[in-house]
DNA sequence: GGCTATTATGACAATTTTATGAAAAAACCA
DNA sequence: TGGTTTTTTCATAAAATTGTCATAATAGCC
């Protein structure tokens, strides 16, 4: 599995040498050339990273970045912008509403890829087949396998799936509903007191060595994944 | 059954020299002159190992890299680049997109020969004609023989595969179109559910003595080799 | 402490997924 | 070709998972 990228840049020849650069580099790249195109892109399955021009017509780049933060799903989806060399005010601008780094044309293929694995090293630091370990708690997307202290522990498949997302996101407060649209996936119709119900077969699968202490009520707002 | 190597390189005498330097030494050789031959080659069967020569006209040695990259199935194919003396910027390049190893034109078949089989040796530890052996599980690729504790077990062909198969891949999930793409071949269309009723023989087979505990279902994925 | 809002938990029925046996189809072999 | 083995499909059984609800427990607040 690699990580899908978004380009979103109105002129074609553009679009189609930032994919090929992409794909050449082993990212699975899809193209938006509007507003509304971008729009629907950034649904499900959601990209890894986005790549937006900033001087789309009708300065729709811009909106775009902002929907993007508005939205809770979208919110943490990386964005590089693509501005036009000068730009000076743009670059500011794009930093302020959200942008995580900038390259400016012309640039040459190797700057943006230099730029886009560290944005995405920043971003997810924890690669995608990776073991994770947290406390002696370990994680292995590769076996689809979950162990503490060496001895394998049983779990629903929803409850790998929440326990991956919570691992690979942790410290930080998720609702319900984010759960929900993360990990169930979006357009799902569950109920939110359902979440409740996994969480807590969530600990007690990993409570037998004392793990069940890394998930987190926070009361209010939702659950949370912390070493604290 | 031998090892097939796929080299790419376009110019016609040295592609042959290798050609018959790998049959000497016992492997089977496929040649391809260009992206699009390498690329046709890259199907079924794949190869073992990939010979590729970084230089090929319009830098697309480095694309046959990346793409086999990107592609689940030829992700895991080692590739052993062939590059012009004192081109080591490219080795750098090649490493991080993927190479396994290099050699630097000209070399000799000694030293070619040496690479490959180190390159096969820590990918592939198990040999292709050497019995695999998993807690008294043994499986005899030459005699195409399967025995616990030294009693012969009775399986058919497709089992046998299967069995093979997961011999030298543990410890992963395998999905069933993962497992029908590797056991019975790509574009052969049979159900998914096939795949459970080969399960279900494989460990008949292999229960009478409890080895039927390695072939682990993983629900919601697949299953699983394991030992643990 | 008592009240209220929120979360935890156990149980259950519906659903989904996998296991299994058997039959049909295909491949193989003599 | 006829018989045999193997493979695939299908139907059904068995098992595991899922979402929901009712109720208990808990935390926060006055």
């Amino acid at each position: 599995m690699s990580r899908r990228i978004l380009i979103v840049e109105d002129e074609a020849p553009i679009r189609d040498m930032l994919c090929f650069v992409l794909e050449q580099n082993g990212y699975q790249a899809s193209v938006a050339g509007d507003f509304d195109a971008a729009i629907n892109q950034l649904v499900e399955p959601y990209p890894d990273l986005v790549l937006l021009d900033w001087m789309l017509p009708g300065g729709s780049g811009i909106q775009i970045a902002k929907k993007m933060k508005q939205h809770e799903l979208t919110r943490n989806i990386p964005i590089i912008m693509i501005t036009a060399r000068g730009e000076e005010e743009d670059k500011v601008r794009g930093l302020e509403v959200g942008a995580d780094d900038y390259v400016t044309k012309p640039f040459s293929p190797k700057e943006l890829m230099a730029r886009i694995k560290a944005v995405i090293r920043r971003v997810a630091p924890t690669s995608l087949d990776e073991v994770i370990d947290v406390q002696g708690l370990k994680l292995d997307p590769v076996s689809h396998r979950v162990t503490a202290s060496d001895s394998p522990l049983d779990m629903g498949p929803t409850e790998f799936r929440l326990l991956h997302f919570f691992m690979t996101h942790p410290e930080r407060v998720y609702s319900r509903e984010q759960l929900l649209d993360h990990v169930w996936g979006t357009n799902v119709y569950v109920e939110d007191r359902t979440v409740d119900v996994h969480i807590r077969r969530l600990r007690k699968a990993i409570s037998v060595a004392g793990h069940d202490r890394l998930v987190q009520t926070v009361r209010g707002s939702g659950y949370r994944f912390s070493v604290k």
